[in-house]
RNA sequence: GCUGGGAUACCCGAGUGGUCAAAGGGGCCGGACUUAAGCUCCGGUGGCAAAGCCUUCGUGGGUUCAAAUCCCACUCCCAGCACCA
C-alpha cells in the first residue's frame, strides 16, 4: 500500500483539527496531566531547538492521553520585547504587525509537526487580553504593598537617551552608538522578591528540579548567615554597620573597609586631604560596567579615609579605608577586615602595610610565630580576645558568644544575607506592558483606578531605525490624563514592565484562557495545577531568572489566595543542547563559521578538523526543520530528534542518522502495510508474538512514564518491529493476530510518530481517532515468561551454533552439511531441578551439597559418578571464576528448567527452521545416550546447553 | 577558588555488585536478494590457538569469593557562581 507522507501527514493535522480532539476541559473526574513548554517568544521561524522541545513535550501529552489522562497541553507566545521593537524600526513599523507576522509564522510550523496543543487556549502576551491582567495583578500587588518605586542605577547611554539592558552593554559601551555606558540613578519600580527568599531557598529541597538548576537557584539566592556589627566612627556620631559571616574573627578586626559608594565616605573625607583619593577611586569604579569590574578587581585598591573607626568589643581604634574590592549592593557595603583570617584582607593589608592579627589558632600550622605567607580561612579556637570569657571558643559556638555580647552592649546583631535582589520591574522601553501608574503633581504617584483598566499600548506609533528612547514619552494621546483622586492634569507612567512578568503567570492563564472577567478562575486552575505543572519542559538557560520569578509570583499569587499551589513546576525537566557538525582548529581551540569547512585555519595556518559545536546563526551550522520536514515529514524529524538522546542529554545533528530513522519508518510502514494483508493461519508463533508484546508494552509504559523517551522510542520503534519480523521469519502469517498486534502496537507508536500511526489505525478500520483512544489495563498472563523462555532457548541454541560452525569451518578440511544436537540427559536435568528448590529454600551448598548429593538415589550409578559430582559442582558451586549456574540462571530460565518437558523434543519441532537459519542439509537432535556421541560432546550438554557438533 | 554534573568500544549512548566482552543506534565488514545498487533482509564488528582463555568501561589504589557498578586519591571535560564579607 502506498504511503505518502507529505499528504498523510497534514491531511491527519486537518482531521485532529476539525475533530477538535486536543480540546480539553477540567474534569474533575478524571486524572489531569499539565504538560508545558517553555514560553517561546515569536522570532520567526521555528527553529532545531523548538522543535526538540515541543516534541518532547508532544509525545509526553500524547502518551498521558493513552494512560488516560485528561491532558492540558497549551501553546502561546511571550511577544513582547526588544526584538519585536527593533524589527519594526527596520521596517519603519509596529511591533503588533511584526508579532502577529511572526506569530502566524511560527504556529504554521508547529501545526505541520502535528504538535497536539489545545489552540483554543493560545495567548500573546502583546495582545491587550492578556496584559490587562497584568496591570490588574500588578494594583493588586501594590495594595499588598509589594510594589515599590525607589531610584536605583541603571546602565544609560547619552547618546541614544535610554537605558541599556546588561547584555546591550559590550566592553561598557552602548552596543548601537558605541558610546561609553555610564551608571545612572533613576527611579524605578520594584517587586519585593527578597520578602520571599527564605521560602524561595528552602523550598527546593521539595521540588524534582534537576540538581544543576537547585544549585543555580541556591547561588542566586545565596543565603548566609551571619552578624550585623556596628564600628563607631571615632571622634564622631556616625556609625558603620558591616555585615560579617565570621563574627569569631571580630577581635582580629585591623580596619574596615567601605564601598567607593557608600554613603559615609564622602562625609567622611571632606574637605580633608583625602578626599581627592576617594574622589578618583569612585569615579573609577562608578563608570565600570559589573563586568568590567570584576575582572579589574584583581588589582586591589583602596584609599585612608582620613579617619578611624572603634572595634565595639575590643574598643581598638582601627584605619577606615575605601576599597574598590567592596561590592555596595551586597551586606551593608562595608567589610570589617580581618587579614589574619581572610586571604582577601591579607592581600590588602600587605598592600597598604596593615597590621594582621591572628585571633583563631590554626592547630595544623602552629609553629609559624614568624612571618605569615597567607590567611588561616578555617574555624580555630579563639585566642588573643580582649577578654578571657571568648578564648577557646570554637566555630558556631565562638560566633553564638560574639553575636550575644554584641546584642548585650547594642552594637550589633545576628543577621542573614541574601545574594537575591527585589525585582527590577520597570523598563524604559515601549513594548511591554504600561505599568499603570499616574505621576500627579499635588497627589504624587497614584495607581490607575482598576475601573479604567487596561492602560492600551496606542497602536498608531510608527518607529524608525533614528528614534531612540521610549517613543511613549512624546505620545501625547497615552501621556496625558486627569488625577483619579484630584482631577487635575497629570502624566501617565511611560515605564513598562519586564517581559519576565508576564512568562511569571502565563501557565496560569492557560488553565483558563478565554476568562474574559479575572486572570483565571481559581477552582480551574487549581485542578490543572495541583501539585504543579507535571511536566515542564524547556531550556537550562532559563534556570535562574524565568523559573525564579515564576515561583516567586506563584507564591505572591497563592498568598493573594487566587490558587492553591505554592510552586508552580512539578517535574521539570532541562533540555539538552542541540548541536551540529562545525569547523573547528585544536590548535587554537576555536570553532569557525561552516564556510571553513576543509579550510586552513585563519589563525594558524594549520587544516581545520570538525567537532559538534551548538547550533548558532553565527556558526551557520543550523538546520532548518521546514526543509527537513519537506524532504523527509515531520514523523521522521520527530523520530530523529526522540531517539538520537533521551531529554536531558546533549545530542549531535547527523544526516546519516536522520537518513537511518526515515528508512526506520518505512520498514515500520511497510511491516504494518503487509500485516493487514495476512491470511488467517494460526502457527505456534501466534502465542509468542502475543506474549512479547505485553511484555514491551509493560515495560514501555514503565519508561515512558519516566520521561525515558528514548529508551520508549526504542521499545516502540525499534523492539517491536524486530520482534515482528521475527514472528514473520518464524513462520507467524495470522491476520487475526496481527490486528491484536496493531491494536496496542499503534498507539505505541503514537507518541512519536503520530500520523503514521494515526493512519494504520484508520486502515485497520478502527473506529475513532488513536488520538483520543486509550489503553486498556492488560492482565499478564503467568505463562507469557515460559512461552518467551522457549523461543530464547531456540534462538541461543542457534546462535551459538552459528558460532561453533565458523570455528568447524576452520578445523574441518570437507564441507559442513551436518549439525548434531546434544540435548542434556535427564538425569543433568534432574540434579538442575534439586539444584533449584534447594537454592530456593536457602540450602548451604558449600558445606552441606557434597553430604546431600550423595544420598540422592542417582549417586548410586557408579558409572557416572564422577560426572554427576563435577555437574553438582557446576551448578551449585560454581569455579574460581564463575558462580553456580543456579546463580547466575535468570528466573526465567529456572522456570524453563522446572518446566521443560523435553528438550530435544522441544528442539526437533524446530528443526526445519535451525537447518535453513544455518544453512544446512542435515540437522540431528537428541538426548544424550539416545544416539551417537558426534565429536565427544556429550559430556558439555547442559539444560539449556546442547553439545553441538558440525560434522 | 566554591558548587553541581560528567568520563563506557571507531562514534553516539544504555548500564548502580554476579545472568557483562557490556543493550540500542550510527559507521564499517561479510552474506542473501536484485540486471544493478547508495533499496531491503540476515550475520559480524577487543584479541587469540575459540562451546574456552586473555585484555578492556578516564588514571592509580582499596573493599569483596565477585567491581563498569561500592570506597579513597588523582587527571581531564562541561555548566553555574565568584575578592559576596
Amino acid at each position: 500500500m502506498k504511503y505518502d507522507v507529505q499528504e498523510t501527514e497534514i491531511r491527519w493535522q486537518k482531521e485532529w483539527a476539525k475533530a477538535k480532539v486536543f480540546e480539553t476541559e477540567a474534569n474533575s473526574n478524571k486524572p489531569k496531566f499539565y504538560c508545558l513548554e517553555m514560553f517561546p517568544y515569536p522570532s520567526g521561524n521555528m527553529h532545531m531547538g523548538h522543535v526538540r522541545n515541543y516534541s518532547i513535550g508532544d509525545s509526553m501529552a500524547r502518551f498521558q492521553r493513552l494512560m488516560g489522562k485528561n491532558v492540558l497541553y497549551p501553546m502561546g507566545y511571550d511577544s513582547f520585547g526588544m526584538p519585536a521593537e527593533n524589527a519594526a524600526k527596520k521596517e519603519q513599523g509596529h511591533p503588533h504587525y511584526v508579532t502577529h507576522r511572526n506569530i502566524a509564522s511560527i504556529r504554521a510550523d508547529q501545526e505541520r509537526m502535528g504538535y497536539s496543543y489545545d489552540w483554543r487556549r493560545s495567548l500573546t502576551t502583546s495582545d491587550v487580553e492578556y496584559y490587562r491582567w497584568n496591570q490588574e495583578i500588578f494594583l493588586m500587588l501594590n495594595e499588598k504593598g509589594l510594589v515599590e518605586r525607589r531610584y536605583a542605577p541603571v546602565n544609560w547611554c547619552n547618546d541614544c537617551d535610554t537605558v541599556l539592558a546588561n547584555e546591550q552593554v559590550k566592553n561598557n559601551r552602548c552596543w548601537r552608538c558605541g558610546l561609553e555606558v555610564i551608571q545612572k540613578d533613576m527611579a524605578q519600580w520594584f517587586l519585593r522578591m527578597t520578602d520571599y527568599s527564605d521560602e524561595l531557598l528552602d523550598e527546593l529541597d521539595n521540588i524534582s528540579f534537576p540538581e544543576n538548576v537547585k544549585s543555580m537557584q541556591r547561588n542566586w539566592i545565596g543565603r548566609s548567615q551571619g552578624a550585623n556589627i556596628d564600628f563607631t566612627v571615632f571622634n564622631s556620631d556616625s556609625k558603620i554597620s558591616v555585615f560579617t559571616t565570621r563574627p569569631d574573627t571580630i577581635f582580629g578586626t585591623t580596619f574596615v573597609t567601605l564601598s567607593p559608594e557608600h554613603h559615609l565616605c564622602e562625609e567622611l573625607c571632606k574637605n580633608t586631604e583625602w578626599e581627592k583619593g576617594w574622589r578618583k577611586l569612585h569615579d573609577e569604579c562608578s563608570k565600570l560596567s559589573e563586568f568590567e569590574r570584576i575582572n579589574m578587581l584583581k588589582d586591589k585598591k583602596g584609599v585612608f579615609l582620613g579617619k578611624y573607626a572603634v572595634n565595639p568589643l575590643s574598643k581598638e581604634k582601627i584605619p577606615i579605608y575605601a576599597g574598590n574590592f567592596v561590592v555596595a549592593s551586597y551586606g551593608t557595603g562595608a567589610v570589617m577586615a580581618v587579614p589574619g583570617h581572610d586571604q582577601r584582607d591579607f592581600d590588602f593589608a600587605k598592600k597598604y602595610d596593615l597590621p594582621i592579627k591572628q585571633v583563631l589558632s590554626n592547630e595544623l600550622n602552629d609553629d609559624n610565630d614568624g612571618d605569615i605567607k597567607s590567611a588561616f580561612e578555617g574555624y580555630g579556637a579563639m585566642i588573643n580576645s580582649y577578654t578571657d570569657k571568648f578564648d577557646g571558643l570554637y566555630g558556631e559556638d565562638a560566633k553564638n558568644a560574639i553575636i550575644s555580647e554584641l546584642e548585650n552592649i547594642q552594637s550589633g546583631e545576628g543577621a542573614v544575607q541574601y545574594r537575591l535582589k527585589d525585582w527590577l520591574l520597570s523598563r524604559q522601553r515601549f513594548w511591554g506592558t504600561p505599568i499603570p501608574m499616574i505621576h500627579c503633581k499635588s497627589c504624587g504617584v497614584v495607581p490607575v483606578p482598576k475601573s479604567s483598566l487596561p492602560v492600551m499600548l496606542p497602536l498608531d506609533v510608527i518607529f524608525r531605525e533614528d528614534q531612540s528612547g521610549n517613543p511613549l514619552d512624546n505620545h501625547k494621546d497615552f501621556i496625558n490624563v486627569n488625577c483619579p483622586i484630584c482631577g487635575n492634569k497629570a502624566k501617565r507612567e511611560t515605564d513598562t514592565m519586564d517581559t519576565f512578568y508576564d512568562s511569571s503567570w502565563y501557565f496560569m492563564r492557560y488553565c483558563d484562557s478565554n476568562n474574559a472577567n479575572s486572570p483565571f478562575d481559581k477552582e480551574t486552575v487549581d485542578y490543572w495545577m495541583k501539585g504543579g505543572i507535571d511536566l515542564y519542559i524547556g531550556g537550562i538557560e532559563h534556570a535562574v531568572m524565568h523559573l525564579l520569578y515564576a515561583r516567586f509570583f506563584t507564591k505572591i499569587i497563592r498568598d493573594a489566595d487566587m490558587i492553591s499551589v505554592g510552586e508552580p513546576f512539578g517535574r521539570l525537566v532541562c533540555q539538552g543542547m542541540l548541536n551540529s557538525p562545525t569547523p573547528f582548529c585544536s590548535k587554537c581551540n576555536v570553532d569557525y563559521h561552516i564556510d571553513f569547512f576543509d579550510c586552513n585555519c585563519p589563525t594558524c595556518g594549520e587544516l581545520l578538523g570538525q567537532r559538534s559545536a551548538k547550533m548558532s546563526k553565527s556558526l551557520g551550522n543550523t538546520i532548518s526543520p521546514g526543509q527537513m520536514v519537506d524532504i523527509y515529514g515531520a514523523d521522521t524529524v520527530r523520530l530523529f530528534i526522540l531517539f538520537g538522546a533521551n531529554p536531558e542529554a546533549g545530542m549531535d545533528w547527523s544526516d546519516s542518522v536522520l537518513e537511518a530513522n526515515h528508512r526506520q519508518l518505512k520498514s515500520i510502514i511497510e511491516a504494518l502495510s503487509s500485516a493487514l494483508l495476512m491470511p488467517k493461519s494460526s502457527s505456534k508463533m501466534d502465542n509468542w508474538i502475543i506474549a512479547k508484546l505485553r511484555k514491551n508494552q509493560e515495560k514501555w509504559k514503565k519508561v515512558m512514564s519516566d520521561v525515558s523517551l528514548r529508551e520508549g522510542v526504542m521499545l516502540s520503534h525499534f523492539t517491536m518491529l524486530s520482534d515482528w519480523n521475527w514472528y514473520r521469519r518464524r513462520g507467524g502469517n495470522n491476520y487475526e493476530i496481527a490486528i491484536e498486534f496493531l491494536k496496542t502496537w499503534l498507539p505505541m507508536l503514537s507518541p512519536i510518530t503520530p500520523h503514521l500511526a494515526e493512519e494504520f489505525w484508520y486502515r485497520m478500520g478502527q473506529e475513532g481517532y488513536l488520538a483520543k483512544f486509550e489503553l486498556p489495563e492488560n492482565v499478564i498472563p503467568n505463562n507469557d515468561n515460559i512461552i518467551l523462555s522457549y523461543e530464547t532457548l531456540l534462538r541461543n541454541v542457534i546462535d551459538s551454533s552459528r558460532n561453533v560452525k565458523g570455528l568447524a569451518e576452520r578445523h574441518v578440511d570437507s564441507e559442513i552439511t551436518t549439525l548434531t544436537i546434544q540435548t542434556s540427559p535427564k538425569w543433568k536435568y534432574d540434579l538442575a531441578r534439586e539444584a533449584i528448590t534447594l537454592q530456593s529454600k536457602g540450602f548451604d551448598f558449600r558445606s552441606k551439597g557434597t553430604e546431600y548429593l550423595k544420598s540422592l538415589p542417582i549417586f548410586k550409578n557408579e558409572q557416572i559418578r564422577g560426572e554427576i559430582f563435577q555437574t553438582w559442582t557446576i551448578l551449585t558451586i560454581g569455579t574460581k571464576k564463575k558462580r553456580g549456574k543456579i546463580f547466575t540462571w535468570a528466573e526465567d530460565d529456572k522456570n524453563l528448567i522446572t518446566n521443560m518437558n523435553n528438550e530435544s523434543e522441544f528442539l526437533s519441532s524446530n528443526i526445519n527452521f535451525i537447518s535453513k537459519e544455518l544453512g544446512l542439509d542435515f540437522v540431528t537432535i537428541y538426548s544424550v545416550g539416545e544416539g551417537e556421541d558426534v565429536a565427544g560432546k556429550a559430556r558439555l550438554a547442559f539444560p539449556l546447553e546442547p553439545g553441538i557438533a558440525f560434522t
